[in-house]
DNA sequence: TCTTTCACG
DNA sequence: ACGTACGTGAAAGAT
């Protein structure tokens, strides 16, 4: 075995230091990074250099320390730690544990005295001993086993403190530079010494000597002189000043030696405080991806054709796809696992076997899957209609911890601790260098992904059951994977003609508008470039600057809005952006999504994403098709029923996430306002303003809406006041006066916040959960956010809740009544389906019946209907 | 790849 | 004093 190299680390003194020496960082949330960002580079060198087999961070604990018997005023006068400072500690704190690194601090004891403990017990068991700090008074720990390293000059350059560099430098044992600190004090710790005695003095007679004792000693023996005189009149001050510096090594800690292994950073949770951080260019310099440890053997065999005793009734199933484009993608091949045989087969012989097809149809053989919706389309591509689908190990995933990112089965299965599955960028590559590999690097890649999923599937379903999420998995998410997969293979026509007629003539109006907005700024430039169109009307036109981004000028909606009596040329930028949004993302993009063979759109709905529990949909997104300009609701006349006399039939709850807030919140006067059946807006507006209900006007309705708004995103005056275009002091008053029209809504808010900080998470109706670490943050901002999203997500998240539970019930009532009629979207708070004309009566009697009554709450649900002949007109 | 802008609930 | 409304996705330009 190699000799054992511990590294000890002064952890204050180097965040200090690194604070210090950069200027003040800061990173996308606001936070300082300075320090963490110097501590981290200081680390990765010396972590590069040494190569360490033990390590450990040594932390100050507290204020007071065993000094402060001796002498009160220890380290007085300090100036305190600047908060931009203090702010950066619980960073630091993570990359610690994150580098894998053991990190300790004692009440009652300095770092120095830990390190001083460690370095004496280490040495004894014949350890190298490397101390890292940027107090020199560490150096009187050096011995030969012993080295202290002083940053200098800032964080940039280290000095090494042997006794041979520090008898070089002083003429001076390690030991003696305690007696050189006794003498000459130390201002930073209020550390008195003999007044008048400096470096040069100390040293001097210190070579005479030998230590403050021996000189006191010999005292008498000295020449009188004012020197003598200082001397003697504090001798007491000296003694107690070398018994201030020295460094306790007898510290009574709880951490050993064996406790201090280093074995390299935790990767992930490493990149993960990064990212938090903003520290791009370590994790670009990283080779933490390429770096790839072992995984264990793992046997599974290819096979051509499928033998019936081969599927048993319970198996791990995995359809490996080329890609995330489910709908188009190649499928590569399917590897099925009991526990103990795995085999790999492709998805040309799976497709091509009766066997498999009519076992993967089979509900009642239970498949426990990775990603079920992404399969089951692919499947459903080949002709085969999956069933019996038990287990699926990204909605348990998510529904155990919704701020995972990432759908690839690695990542996930890492977060739970199983290692012995690649991730797909290391099989496949990325960018340019990403393809398939050959057949069998493929196949274990596969079939270790599907041993994965049989591992991890008790695992979770253990976890959610603690957690008293199982149903909310088992019973909603689980089922509704289904029903979206077959709303996205079903998928939505689109009629390419109407759109491009659109895009003539839109294109003919851009023509135009652009070559105002040229003559208007008398040159011709991108209008689409924030950054050229910024120089035009702030340099060029020198309209006021309102609103700055961190890249410039902002050019946003709002702030031109504000710019519009300013200049002719605004108006026109405002409808060139409004009319080249719709042009570029709603016609060309959804062109570019219409598939050739059925003259559809198929989107994906994401169902393991967001945070609240939303879904969110992609390749096209669907959930933002235009409706409130008359210009964009025009793109959702291309949207039509798949055969002729069929409808569009669209359904939307009214207020449901204010109708929830008063379910949760028990407020007596909206649950009121709800069970009346008022308009809530108007509501409000009666209370906030204390007018009857036919004194409410429209501006006192629209700011009640803005109110209400800002009550379901968690309020703050400040994001009414921009809202509304009001001063803060104006949007406060609104705000108390909401609160205490509606008690129950303003203590339901503190309550939630009290409960996210004790529980570090906050739940919607169905159990559902948000982790916010943040809530207990010192960072304001953070802070903040968190406090705003504690009282949001209930809301928004109980809101998915019911739409996803609707969807449930839908489909059954819809399989029920034997209909035709097919979901196709949900939008949040609407479902659109289409169906025949003569279902249009059922369905106006069954939609809103089934959506009304998927959760009871304590005011009733309501849901309008709408239909006609495109979306546009199902409005 | 990141930033800005803007579409939706 | 802090500097934001909550949750998304797509396109374009800048880097």
């Amino acid at each position: 075995m190699t000799k054992d190299k511990l590294l000890l680390l002064d952890g204050n003194s180097l965040a200090y230091r690194a604070f210090f020496a950069l200027p003040l960082l800061t990173n996308d949330s606001g936070i300082h990074t300075n320090a963490a960002y110097g501590f981290t580079t200081m680390l990765q060198r010396i972590l590069e250099e040494e190569k360490p087999t033990k390590m450990l961070v040594a932390f100050d604990a507290g204020k007071t320390t065993f000094r402060h018997d001796t002498f009160t005023e220890y380290k007085g006068g300090r100036q305190k730690t600047p908060p931009e400072l203090s702010e950066q500690f619980p960073y630091i704190r993570k990359l610690i544990d994150a580098y894998g690194i053991k990190r300790y601090e004692l009440e009652m004891y300095e770092a120095d005295d830990i390190i001083g403990t460690l370095a004496k017990e280490a040495a004894t068991q014949n350890m190298d001993v490397i101390i890292v700090s940027g107090d020199r008074d560490l150096t009187q720990l050096a011995t030969e086993q012993v080295t202290v390293y002083i940053t200098k000059k800032g964080i940039s350059e280290i000095e090494k403190n042997t006794p041979a560099f520090i008898e070089e430098k002083y003429g001076l044992t390690p030991l003696q530079i305690i007696d050189m600190k006794g003498l000459m004090g130390d201002a930073s710790d209020n550390i008195p010494g003999v007044p008048g005695v400096g470096e040069k003095t100390a040293v001097k007679l210190l070579k005479e000597h030998g230590s403050v004792e021996a000189l006191y000693e010999a005292i008498d023996t000295l020449k009188a002189s004012k020197m003598k005189e200082k001397l003697v009149a504090n001798e007491e001050q000296a003694h107690m000043s070398k018994k201030l510096a020295t460094i306790f090594t007898e510290a009574p800690i709880e951490v050993s030696l064996a406790d201090l292994a280093y074995n390299g950073p935790n990767e992930e949770e490493l990149i993960n405080v990064w990212q938090e951080l903003g520290f791009k260019s370590l994790i670009e310099k990283s080779d933490f991806v390429v770096e790839e440890e072992e995984r264990a053997p793992f046997a599974y065999e290819i096979v051509e054709d499928v033998k019936p005793e081969q599927l048993k009734d319970t198996m791990a199933v995995h359809v490996e796809l080329e890609d995330e484009h489910y709908h188009t993608c190649q499928q590569l091949g399917l590897a099925l696992t009991d526990g103990t045989d795995t085999f790999y087969v492709t998805f040309e012989n799976a497709a091509k076997s009766d066997t498999l097809r009519l076992w993967l149809e089979d509900a009642t053989k239970t498949k426990y899957m990775a990603d079920s919706k992404a399969s089951q389309a692919a499947l459903k591509r080949a002709g085969i209609k999956l069933a019996g689908v038990e287990f699926d190990l990204l909605l348990a995933s998510y529904i155990n911890n919704p701020a995972l990112s990432g759908d690839d089965v690695a990542t996930l299965a890492r977060d739970l601790g199983y290692r012995d599955v690649q991730a797909n960028e290391s099989v496949y590559g990325k960018g340019a260098k990403r393809a398939v590999p050959e057949q069998d690097v493929l196949a274990e890649h596969v079939s270790r992904k599907a041993f994965a999923v049989w591992t991890l599937q008790p695992k979770l379903e253990t976890l959610l059951r603690e957690n008293e999420q199982f149903d909310l998995y088992k019973n909603l998410e689980l089922p509704l994977a289904s029903i979206l997969s077959e709303m996205e293979s079903e998928g939505i026509t689109v009629n390419r003609a109407t759109l491009e007629k659109m895009g003539q003539e839109l294109g003919e109006k851009l023509t135009v508008i652009e070559q105002d907005i040229y003559a208007e700024a008398g040159e011709a430039f991108n209008i689409n470039s924030p950054k050229q169109l910024g120089v035009i009307l702030f340099d060029k036109l020198g309209l006021p600057v309102i609103k700055k981004t961190k890249t410039g000028y902002s050019t946003a909606a709002d702030v031109l809005e504000k710019l519009k009596p300013e200049h002719a040329i605004i108006e026109h930028i405002l409808l060139y952006r409004q009319l080249g949004k719709l042009q570029s993302t709603y016609i060309e993009g959804l062109l570019k999504e219409i598939h050739e063979d059925d003259g559809k759109v198929h989107t994906r709905f994401q169902q393991a994403l967001t945070s609240t529990g939303r879904l969110s949909s992609t390749d096209p997104n669907l959930q933002n098709i235009p409706v409130r300009l008359e210009e964009g609701r025009k793109i959702r006349q291309a949207f039509v029923p798949s055969h002729e006399n069929w409808i569009l039939f669209s359904a939307d709850y009214s207020q449901i996430e204010l109708r929830v807030l008063a379910h949760m919140s028990e407020d007596k006067n909206l649950v009121e306002a709800f069970r009346e059946g008022m308009d809530i807006h108007t509501r409000t507006a009666m209370d906030v303003f204390h007018v009857s209900a036919d004194e409410v006007d429209s501006d006192m309705r629209r700011a009640a809406k803005a109110v209400n708004f800002g009550i379901v995103y968690g309020i703050s005056d400040y994001g009414l006041s921009q809202n509304l275009d009001i001063t803060r002091k104006e949007a406060a008053i609104f705000i108390e006066k909401y609160l205490a029209s509606f008690p129950g809504v303003k203590g339901y808010m503190d309550n939630i916040i009290q409960d996210a900080k004790f529980n570090g998470f906050v739940t919607t109706i169905l159990n559902r959960r948000r982790y916010l670490p943040d809530i207990t943050s010192s960072n304001f901002n953070l802070r903040s956010f968190a406090e705003r999203t504690a009282m949001n997500t209930p809301i928004q998240g109980s809101a998915a809740d019911i739409i996803k539970k609707a969807m449930i019930d839908m489909d059954a009532r819809l399989k029920k009544e034997n209909m035709q009629a097919k979901l196709l979207l949900q939008v949040h708070d609407e479902l659109i389906f289409e169906a025949p004309q003569e279902e249009l009566a059922m369905l106006e009697k069954i939609v809103p019946e089934v959506m009304e009554n998927a959760i009871a709450l304590a005011v009733p649900l309501k849901v309008d209907v709408n239909y006609g002949a495109t979306w546009y007109e199902a409005k």
